[in-house]
DNA sequence: AATGATTTTATGTGCATACATAATAATCTG
DNA sequence: CAGATTATTATGTATGCACATAAAATCATT
């Protein structure tokens, strides 16, 4: 048996692949150490890790110091969405693109929203409704709350020409956020916004983003009958 | 000003970070090579590189030989779900986890899967259709077919204890798939199964994986009303 | 001025080495 | 023997160096 040199991480992440889909190394077993691998594919340890790191890293391995690498049993799949601009989305699919501002106040929020975005119940927030489409059809309506604390600068905005979906992520960054897919029946309004019949199953999508401790913002997307988000199984 | 020295490369990731929320670097903007950073930063170029990969690897940062390294213009958010076996989610949840398989049997399959699957429109694939159940009440229909031109190992699994879900993560490892997150009205045949009225709104999840180029396994779960797939967003 | 060859430059990666860290295994101690 | 202590071990990562590679910029040639 010759033993084929690998000269970058790439191929010995292949290696290592070709071994777990040809079931040697099977899901729960121990693969050899760092070392001995380096020692095998005729590289250094540092290559192997970075192999091994980045296997781990798509949920494929286990990895803890001391106790070794092994097989992930129940390999997690990993699907990574790439929650774009709403106009990059619809133009990417060769539509045309519109907006309509629906609505733009200064309310306080239902108890739900300052709860979601842990803002004091009284709180006035920048209530934001507009709509997006393509091909001249209503593709989403989107429900926004923005913590005008956090992005003053929103209230000089109207919202009319730019999407708030859109001007937010120029203007206000982020650190981290919670986001959650959904199913959800066409309330009356829904149905008149986007033009389906009420009670319609629609695609929801939920999030709040924060800067640090603070929210910036919360919004509900419902995108019309028949979206449906993609994507790669890694 | 004092240049405090960044020991390991999450702070260093930590340090571009906070330039890039503070808006010291904007969207769009060049910064500034390796070489200059490390030096600034008082570390190795490779500690720097390691940071601002991992960046650009979660979609902060954009980067391009010689070009260099610019802050992404359009900070595309990035979510990344754990597909997980359906079983550990409802686990995972402390609910109790059932399980019931509805039917089984070897079929030619409709149109719509076999060009999904790029089976051979004639081949016959094995057809299982189960039940997930959550603290005894129905949880999600998983519709599966197998190609068991790929897991003939399948014919001889009852798939009566085990879920095809579960069974086959652990026997039939597969190298790519794509996904689907919809949301579909509840069906006659979804409605008794789910106990809930017909027409309501269920988040539903298409998936097909491959082993290569050939197709391993088409599924489409439907989940009981009121389900959230959610995560985080960074 | 258009085309093609060459240089420059920033990122990408490999390697040897050293030390850090977490977790297990072995050992000691009351 | 339980519990605390220490040793061992596999992964995690920092560093300096070298060279690879892609792409932009420049220069040479027609």
């Amino acid at each position: 048996m010759n033993t084929p040199t690998f000269r970058n991480w790439q191929s010995v992440q292949d290696e290592v692949l070709r071994r777990i889909h040809s079931r040697e190394w099977k899901p729960g077993d121990l693969i050899p150490n760092e070392t001995d691998l380096a020692q095998e594919f005729g590289c250094a340890r540092t290559t192997v890790n970075r192999a091994l790191r980045s296997l781990a890293d798509s949920g494929l391995l286990d990895r803890r110091r001391k106790a070794g690498t092994r097989v992930a049993s129940q390999p997690v799949a990993k699907a990574t969405l790439n929650i774009a601009v709403i106009r990059s989305e619809v133009e990417e699919r060769g539509q045309k693109y519109g907006y309509q501002l629906m609505s733009r106040a200064q309310a306080v929020p239902p108890v739900g929203v300052s709860a979601g975005m842990a803002t004091d119940t009284g709180q006035t927030l920048l209530h934001i409704r507009a709509r997006h489409i393509a091909n001249d059809k209503p593709y989403a309506v989107e429900d926004r709350w923005i913590n005008t604390k956090v992005v003053p600068d929103a209230l000089n905005e109207t919202f009319k020409a730019v999407s708030a979906n859109e001007w937010l992520l120029t203007h206000a960054p982020y650190t981290h956020g919670e986001i959650a897919f959904s199913a959800a029946s066409a309330s009356k309004d829904d149905s008149a916004v986007l033009s389906c019949p009420e009670h319609s199953a629609l695609f929801a999508i939920d999030r709040v983003t924060w800067d640090g401790d603070a929210s910036v913002t919360k919004v509900r997307l419902i995108f019309a009958p028949g979206h449906q988000l993609r994507t790669d199984l890694k």
